[in-house]
RNA sequence: CGCGGGGUGGAGCAGUUUGGUAGCUCGUCGGGCUCAUAACCCGAAGGUCGAGGGUUCAAAUCCCUCCCCCGCAA
């Protein structure tokens, strides 16, 4: 029952499954660091990261260091002496010294086939770039970002119709998988590490709310693997009547108009005209409303005949 | 007290400013038309207007309190 000693480090849902194969295989976690509960929501109320609340159902130590690059922060790991240190969407930089500490190093679980989409956001990029398959990478981890050798690989097709919420519990769950495998090749002394191409890498930088602003003047795909990758957050976005409108859910359509023009609004959707065609909007939200299927929002919302979404005006023209 | 929108038949909304028969677009049910239909025509059922209290001859509507939902922000 001698598991390896180690150190977690993850903050939302998506570290949670691993952690969840580390305490299920019975490995002795030492501590599970997390970032320091944040207000969240709409009341601003303080909320622990999912990672704390697993942890604590557990049992386990939880740390909330503001910073891991502290000297007390890097003196309290090393006195664990943990013989690794698990990383799964912290939110944090290691600092050399804490790479350093354990004797296997810091693994870490990518949400990408690094090198491809390095950075805080792989699994959205991805889906917005159209990608047809991703995966999950374990890495041993190096100062650089996302830059360690790669251990073990997982690759997973990405369907054409599914958004990034989906693709992220898959992919949460294939990372729990891709490190199960490599602690089996550590403890079999059979790991490969294999250095990333730099040439071949690419970034997916953390997401801001204006990413999820749709450019109608993009062709009907790039439209909806936006409204695909940005689903459950920030979303895609437009505008309607001046109102602020997020778009969940469309399919690719078959007219065509001015970008951004309203070519027709049945049950079937919403059309909207973009570059060389026309994507139906199938499910919305308007600002303050809730989110409803395009039938159940035209039951009570008219769309003015030549209306056009995006680009807010001036209240002038005419 | 972070800012703001909202709770009205099964769904989404109008009506609240200027209290006085609760309306619209759908859905549901029945009937009709049709080769047929998710289309069209006719008809019907279905609402303690979020909850509690107050003002009034009279409250969805005005006042107070509470609960819940949503957008922003994080």
């Amino acid at each position: 029952m001698a598991g390896l000693r180690v150190v977690f480090m993850g903050t939302p849902d998506f570290a949670c499954p691993t952690l969840q194969r580390l305490i299920d295989r019975g490995e002795a976690v030492l501590a599970v660091v997390t970032q320091p509960d944040r207000p969240k929501g709409r009341g601003q109320k303080f909320l622990p990261p999912p990672v704390k609340e697993l942890a604590e159902r557990h049992g386990l130590p939880v740390l909330q260091p503001l910073k891991v690059r502290t000297p007390e922060f890097i003196d309290a790991v090393r006195e664990m002496h943990p013989d690794l240190i698990v990383v799964v969407a912290f939110g944090q930089i290691l600092p050399k010294a804490l790479l350093d500490i354990p004797r296997y190093g810091c693994i870490n679980v990518h949400a990408s086939l690094l090198p491809r989409y390095r950075g805080a956001a792989p699994l959205n990029w991805c889906i917005v770039n159209g990608e047809v398959e991703t995966g999950v990478t374990t890495m041993l981890m190096d100062v650089g970002l996302d830059t360690g050798d790669m251990l073990v690989k997982k690759i997973t097709p990405i369907d054409p119709e599914e958004n990034a919420q989906s693709l992220h519990d898959r992919l949460s769950v294939l990372g729990a998988d891709a490190l199960d495998e490599t602690l089996d090749l550590l403890l079999a002394g059979s790991l490969a590490p294999e250095k990333q191409d730099d040439a071949q890498s690419c970034y997916a930088p953390m997401l801001k709310k204006e990413d999820g602003l749709i450019d109608w003047s993009r062709k009907p795909w790039d439209i909806k693997n936006l409204v695909r990758g940005m689903n459950p957050w920030p979303c895609a976005y437009t505008y309607l009547d001046e109102k602020f409108l997020k778009i969940y859910r469309v399919t690719i359509g078959s007219g065509t108009g001015t970008p951004g023009a309203v070519l027709a609004a049945t049950k079937e959707g919403v059309e909207v005209a973009c570059a060389g065609g026309s994507v139906i909007i199938e499910e919305l939200q308007l600002e303050g409303k809730k989110r409803l299927s395009v039938r159940d929002f035209l039951a009570g919302y008219r769309i003015a005949p030549g209306t056009t979404l995006g680009k807010k005006e001036q209240p002038r023209g005419r």
